[in-house]
DNA sequence: CCAAAAGTGTTAGAGATACACCCATGA
DNA sequence: TCATGGGTGTATCTCTAACACTTTTGG
């Protein structure tokens, strides 16, 4: 009872941002054996002196090429499956964070190529996008089912959607990512007597947006509020 | 980038169960260095050939001594600091296990002794209990406390409650769950209500229990259903 | 002045709270 | 027959779903 047999400690990366209205994940195009040219989540080893948080803020900072990550990191599980790697024994803890919209991302080191895909073109691909859908590498197609599973979730009973977003932002903005995030947009006047009323979820200012499209009235803009949880929660559908 | 720096994967459990009105969980002494004498969670190193869930069925059997575990098992989260363990780098899958009241646990094999515990004279002892609450042994007690919040949070908009109890089972049984669980008893004409109403959360036999004390109605007796989640949620206090 | 977008009001109904009350059983 | 525990009924209140309506702005 006293062996321990040794593993890698990896960590794999779901980053979300709304882009263009919809859910979309971060991928990297892998340069190196196993799984060459195919893309995968972002991630990278654990190294010795840090935990697994430490090292997924790492590779976030590495991976999107941004200094000060504006967005949200939580853990969300570990895979472990054997044969899950071909070289070797890797047990990854998968994370996911949430950023408001981000520049296009740089290439890693390790990484041919990165780019943003709209989440429901690679799990749910219809038309067009079927074409394009490409298989992900290792069980990151799993990963990233849990981890929209995740977010949508916790959209419902948090106030998590306010990290899609960057401030100040307005009502409609932040509707707009309950819309993109659960396929179908939540009722107007219900959606804001939920925010307005839910002490400490958005700070109002004073100030006013720029208008969207031609003609229609400026929103009021707002901060996010000290509060985490919504109770009782939002309704999806 | 093509290092991989050596790890100890293993589990961690924390096993639940229901004794005399209280949520209790079991620990082991450790018979072995670091913290030997000390007591912590039951749990060992990922085998080679299986995953951290096939090691924590493995372990919840080897633990409790019996073969055939009737309860629940899910992962909770992965606890990775670099110095938590002061042998070497040893990452830590938890693990949450529910069970309807079993056996006094035989000691395992490393292990000097094991039994239950009140939860809450662990985590918030009063009076006698201050005495006799001993430290938990590397990072267990942050875990204990992670585990006990998600039973708390997962009974509100799930059926496992039902793992706590031995079919079959009467309402007032399943209702002295929750009270064991989130301290306080949910409102008895409330509770039947919502455990009644939600399609597939028990099934009715046509059989009665047996009398609790002296006197008092007979309650009819339930089984498990397949429904998983209460929507809308038990409301906690 | 019209269309588009933001914001407000209103009504019916579901569900929860907080009880009071009735039933079955053993001593 | 009474205490004990199981089970039912109900008035009130809160919140939400659904939808109609008003306000502000750009062209």
């Amino acid at each position: 009872m006293s062996e321990h047999p040794p593993f890698a400690v990896a960590v794999d990366l779901a980053i979300f941002t709304i882009r263009d209205g919809a859910l979309s994940v971060l991928l990297v195009e892998r340069g190196e054996e196993p799984y060459a040219g195919q893309w995968a989540l972002p991630g990278g080893f654990v190294e010795p002196d840090e935990d697994a948080e430490q090292a997924a803020w790492r590779e976030l900072h590495e991976e999107t090429g941004v200094e000060r990550f504006p967005g949200y990191l939580e853990q969300l599980r570990t895979y472990s499956a054997p044969d899950r790697d071909p070289r070797m024994r890797v047990v990854s803890v998968a994370h996911v964070a949430l950023a408001p919209d981000l520049p296009e991302p740089t290439a890693g080191t390790d990484a041919a190529d990165a780019r943003w895909w709209v989440v429901d073109d690679l799990l749910e691909p219809t038309g067009a996008a079927a074409e394009e859908a490409p298989e992900l590498a290792f069980d990151h197609r799993q990963i990233l089912v849990d981890a929209r599973e995740r977010v949508r979730a916790k959209l419902e009973y948090t106030t998590l959607a306010t990290e899609f977003v960057a401030e100040p932002f307005t009502l409609p903005e932040l509707r707009r990512v309950y819309t993109a995030v659960w396929g179908t947009p939540p009722d107007l006047g219900n959606f804001r007597r939920k925010v307005l009323g839910t002490e400490g979820f958005v700070i109002p200012t004073d100030a006013h947006g720029s208008p969207t499209g031609s003609g229609g009235r400026r929103a009021l803009l707002y901060r996010r509020g000290p509060a985490t949880v919504v109770q009782p929660p939002m309704v999806r559908g």
